[in-house]
DNA sequence: GCTCTGTTTTGAGGTAGATCAATATCGGTC
DNA sequence: GACCGATATTGATCTACCTCAAAACAGAGC
């Protein structure tokens, strides 16, 4: 639970004062933008409902999927150094945010030590979780790099105590594939591979993991 | 400035008691890793002299360069959350590194806004860059990608008031690979070619950059 | 229910970068 | 200054993934 909430561990004389930290609430319909590249950042949100994409931007417009969130995901942690966000937040369905006002957390969190110390982890989570990708985007290949993202949702989706082995996803063959580095066609032909295979069974966007051992199984192989 | 120092913007006060802050320093030779992955996570450390590569590791053993770090830079951000280094930080010269033990400087934050503040910008700048890496390793060409990587590294040394057209390479055909999602056969052709061309000056690890103009309209084309 | 648009699947063929291999060069050591 | 292992260069070939193209499918609106 540690992992899904800041606010985790404190105790309830702390958490009032962080209760009135959570400023106004906001509601995205699917395809909405929660902000822009380039907008002023001043808040961190946190997903409440529904899920998000978030997408960097390179300057001659090439855009690169950075991150798929959910329940209790903070995002906007990489507008807190340049004021600026860096990238941009779009909700692919409709989806329910916090919005926790920066400046108040910090203050905050220099009041609350644990507050401080869950905002740490936070930030440095998101670090640890860049990293992975980095080495999936750098030196994995096109099957490695979706088993690793099947797992990953699998076990992030058990976290939240949803289904591990069934759930239906939020993105279309494209965005997954500008996640993992790859083109459209290539992931639905790994789709397509692995439901032959028995690992999965795919219908659409309906995923049912039938063989977890095996997708990491294959995680490692040549390479 | 403020980018390279944790105390910025400090008044003198304040900047005593950071003083109390920083630990040990250590002197590290070519090689020598400053931690491993798994290692207890206990500071933040940062860079006085030379310089350092991090790196990821998959289960299989495979390697990922994550980040080349030099004077300024602060490392080992990734560990605050999981309580263990998740990477490996290697010296790739003889390297001097100030110890920043964390929970003094958590200690410390909550006592000194200015300094929550830097620490927060580091932690959130690496982030950033982590992204534009993502965005380099999903989307990019290979000659886009080295072009990238040498204007990023030109734009470090001129920050730092070293040349930014000519400087020495601290790593590898293969570690420089590594980074970018490349073999080390690939990098060495780019090198050549982009020396061909007259884009720069290249003898070993020696760069010289020639055309820095024609190096960024590189980036961007095709893809 | 039908239409329209966006998404997904599947096929055929092309290419950037990987792999394999041989040679050259560097940097450190005795 | 000669030797040795590590690093770099360069060439020839191969292949995983991309590109282009066409058809099937899904879902939102009427």
């Amino acid at each position: 639970m540690r992992e899904l909430c800041l606010p985790f561990g404190l105790n309830a004389e702390d958490m009032q004062q962080v209760d009135t930290l959570v400023g106004s609430r906001v509601k995205l319909k699917k395809g909405d933008a929660l902000y822009r590249a380039g907008d002023a950042f001043q808040s961190l949100y946190a997903v409440r409902l529904g899920s998000l994409k978030t997408t960097v931007l390179a300057e001659d417009g090439r855009e690169q999927v950075s991150g798929y969130h959910m329940l209790g995901d903070i995002i906007g942690l990489d507008g807190i150094g340049t004021e600026r966000h860096g990238c941009q937040a779009v909700a692919l369905e409709d989806t329910e945010i916090c919005v926790l006002p920066f400046e108040r957390l910090e203050d905050l969190a220099r009041a609350v030590p644990q507050l401080q110390r869950n905002l740490h982890l936070f930030l440095s989570r998101e670090i640890s979780r860049d990293h992975n990708i980095m080495l999936l985007l750098g030196s994995m290949r096109a099957e490695e790099r979706l088993a690793v993202f099947l797992l990953n949702l699998a076990d992030r989706y058990r976290r939240r105590g949803y289904s591990s082995t069934e759930f239906v996803l939020r993105m279309t063959r494209e965005e997954i594939g500008s996640h993992l580095g790859l083109k459209l066609e290539t992931v639905s032909r790994l789709f397509s591979r692995f439901h032959e295979d028995g690992l999965i069974q795919v219908q659409g966007r309906a995923v049912k993991l039938l063989n977890a051992a095996a997708l990491k199984e294959l995680i490692g192989q040549h390479g």
